[in-house]
DNA sequence: CTGGACCTTGACATTAGTGTCAAGGTTGTA
DNA sequence: TACAACCTTGACACTAATGTCAAGGTCCAG
């Protein structure tokens, strides 16, 4: 398919795409008029692409993941060095989903504080004595 | 505290605490000399900037984030209107880790089939026992 | 009082990712 | 044949986040 089709299926602009194959992310085979052709794996790959830029990796970054971003394996090499990289890559997304999870836990802590003290100023017997902001 | 202080306790540069002053992530309070002063909160408040900046939001995100930055609620109003927006922190939160367990989900499959592969090279012969890592 | 360490603001520089425009080639269709 | 819709490269422009530098104020230790 060509650059107009990729960009329509993907949302992603014709510009971007040219910049990411630029940049070593996406790959193309040059038609005889000098087009740019994608294979039907390029969607996928452009939808992984833009996740990762959507969850704040840098195209440099993705650079590292070009193997993970077709999830078609059938162009994959079967070596043990595959599967290390392989680890490298999900131990980069566990580091920084860990990352957002700490945050998030921070976060509901602060929530459930809220509620628990929201609840007992509607309760403000029971031995506590926060006393009354008279609500 | 003041400026360097800060800076050598987070290890963000004066130059970036003063920028996302200037946005609206950090706030002081002025001493008599000019001179920008923190507050002991702002060393953990910081610290979450970074996280936040580190996993791919923007300055301008993080702002609406400024509510849940302070892990000390000694300081926050105690609302219905709070409660909401928290939790509107918390979904945005979960769209992103979601997003990025997609991510990894995928990368671990490809994983998981290219170790099956390279058993399945190893063992030629055996009726597809694929146990037996012999750990 | 002076030097050094710290602070201020303002300006310019850089990088990443993208938009947009210009000048031109290709192709299908009327 | 000619136009419209597509493609090419190259250039310039913008934003976000940060570095860095300059010119100057503050303050403490000697």
């Amino acid at each position: 398919m060509r650059i107009g089709e990729l960009s329509a299926r993907t949302g992603a602009s014709a510009r971007s795409l040219r910049y990411w194959e630029q940049h070593g992310l996406l790959h193309t085979v040059r038609q005889p008029n000098g087009y740019r052709g994608y294979p039907e794996s390029a969607v996928q790959r452009v939808r992984n692409i833009q996740t990762m830029l959507s969850v704040g990796f840098s195209v440099e970054e993705i650079r590292a993941f070009t193997d993970c971003l077709d999830d078609d394996m059938r162009s994959k090499p079967i070596s043990p060095l595959a599967v290390r990289l392989l680890e490298e890559r999900l131990r980069q997304l566990d580091e920084r989903i860990c990352r957002m999870v700490n945050l998030r836990v921070r976060i509901q802590r602060q929530l459930d504080e809220l509620r628990r003290r929201m609840a007992a100023e509607h309760q403000p017997f029971a031995g506590d004595e926060k006393h009354e902001e008279t609500v």
